[in-house]
DNA sequence: GGCTGTGTTTACAAAAAATTTACATAGCAG
DNA sequence: CTGCTATGTAAATTTTTTGTAAACACAGCC
C-alpha cells in the first residue's frame, strides 16, 4: 500500500557505503547515495529523501555543513549523521546543528538501522495521512472520495493536495514536487510546466478568487505552500 | 447501522487515563478501562473488545505480558501499546510481542485516534457482513440467497457487493477487490479487466438506469464506491 | 456429445486526465 | 526603463482509465 522509505546515504568510503546500501535495501528501503559532499548536498537539497545519513568527513562539502544546509531548506527534514571521531565536541556540535541523531563509527549495523527507525518514527514518516484535509479558508477535502463539498478532485490532484498539507508549514519547490508526488529521478532540466498546470487547476478548484490565490500561496523562487486551518 | 466500537485503556496514570477516555469517548467509542496490571488482563482476556490499549509500565502484570497472554488465546485480538520509553528495543520488543501498533508518549493524541482507527481498519473491525444490504435505491439484497427482489446473482457478484457494502464508506479500488474477492495476490499490473466486467454486470442488475450509475459509483482514479441506504 | 450457466480474456471505443506547447504576464535586478 | 526569469494559463496533443460487446474457457449436467 504505503510507498518505500527513502533513503539518502552520503558516504565517501566505498566499502561501508555499498555496505550500508546491502543493508538499508534488505531491510527494504529506496537506497540513493552519494560519495561527493557536493554532490551528497545537491541530492539532499532535492528533498526527496524521508532521511539523510551523512558521513561528516567528506570531501567536498562536509557533514557539518550539508546538515546546515538542509536546515536552513527544510527543519523538519530527519538527518542522522556519522562519524569516526566520538569526542564530545563533535556529538555537541552535530546535534547543536540540528541532526536528530548521531552515530559514531565504528558502529554496530543493527544499531543503526535502530536509530533509522526511531527517527522515523519519531518525524511521523509512514503515518497514516488523516482521511480529512482542512482549508484556511474553510473546505474540507475528503481525501479517500476525491472531492469536498460541490467539487471532485483527480487523482494526481489530491496527491498534490496531500503532499502540500504534509509540508504545510513551508513553501515546496516543483522539483520537490515532481520527485515526490509524480517520481520523477531528481535530474535537473526536466523541462515541464506539469506541475504548474496542476496548481492552476487546483487553485480553480478551491480559490474564492483564483485569480488572487489565498490558499495556495506562490512563494517566488522557493515553490507553492498550502495555507491549512490553524486549530 | 453497527454497534459502537468498544476499547478497553489499561493505564495507571489517572491524568492520561481518564484524558484517553474523554477523547474516544468524544470519538464515538465505547470505552472502559483499568488501572492495575492484573485488572487490564483479566479484562483483556474477556474477549469483549475491539482494540486495547496498553501501557506498558503497570502495577501488577506488565503490558509486554498482557499483550503476550492476549495473543496465547486470540492472534487477531488488536492492541495497540502505549509507553514512555522510547528506547530501540522496547519498540523491537513491543513489535516482537506481537502488538498492532506501537505509540510512545508523550504522543499526540489526534495521532493516537489516527492509530487506532488505521488498526481497527486493517483488522476488519465493524465488517460484520449482514444478511441484508440496502441500496440507497430502495433495493434489498438478500446477501444468503443470492437474490433481490426481481434478480439473481451469482457467487461471485454477491462477494463484491459484500466487500463493496462492508467498505460503502469509500471507494475501493480494482487492485483491492482483486486482493480481497479474488484472492490474487496484490502484486502490481496483473492485466485483467475481470472487475469491471463483473462491476458491469451487477449495475445492469441494480441500477434504475445502467448507462447512468447512481448505486456503484465510479470514482475515477480511485475505484468503485457503493452508494448504500442512509437512515 | 451438446447444452447451460459462470467467469475471464480480448478488442476496441469513448471519456477523462495528464502533459506539452505556446504565449502572456508579473516581479525583480540592474 | 530594460531585459531577464519565474510564474500563469489556454489550447492542442498524448496517454491513461473506464465501459462493454463479443469471443473464449470450463465445469456441471442432460
Amino acid at each position: 500500500m504505503s510507498q518505500k522509505v527513502r533513503l539518502l546515504i552520503v558516504e565517501d568510503e566505498d566499502a561501508i557505503r555499498s555496505g550500508l546500501v546491502d543493508v538499508f535495501v534488505y531491510h527494504g528501503y529506496e537506497v540513493e547515495t552519494a560519495a561527493h559532499g557536493d554532490d551528497g548536498l545537491r541530492m539532499a537539497l532535492s528533498g526527496q529523501f524521508d532521511l539523510i545519513l551523512l558521513d561528516v568527513m567528506l570531501p567536498g562539502t562536509d557533514g557539518f555543513e550539508i546538515c546546515n544546509q538542509i536546515r536552513l531548506q527544510d527543519r523538519q527534514q530527519p538527518v542522522i549523521m556519522l562519524t569516526a571521531k566520538s569526542s564530545d565536541e563533535d556529538i555537541v556540535q552535530g546535534l547543536t546543528l540540528g541532526a536528530d541523531d548521531y552515530v559514531a563509527k565504528p558502529f554496530s549495523v543493527t544499531q543503526l538501522v535502530l536509530r533509522v527507525q526511531a527517527v522515523l518514527r519519531r518525524s511521523g514518516v509512514g503515518e497514516e495521512a488523516s482521511r480529512e484535509i482542512k482549508l484556511c479558508n474553510g473546505m474540507v477535502i475528503d481525501t479517500e472520495n476525491l472531492c469536498a463539498a460541490d467539487v471532485v478532485f483527480t487523482r494526481r490532484e489530491m496527491d498534490v493536495l496531500l503532499y502540500l498539507a504534509q509540508q504545510s508549514d513551508r513553501p515546496v519547490s516543483r522539483d520537490e514536487l515532481l520527485a515526490r508526488v509524480w517520481g520523477y529521478a531528481n535530474n535537473m532540466d526536466i523541462e515541464t510546466r506539469t506541475v504548474d498546470i496542476h496548481i492552476a487547476k487546483l487553485r480553480r478548484k478551491i480559490e474564492k478568487n483564483p485569480s488572487n490565490p489565498e490558499t495556495i500561496a506562490t512563494v517566488r523562487g522557493a515553490g507553492y505552500r498550502l495555507m491549512i486551518e490553524v486549530p
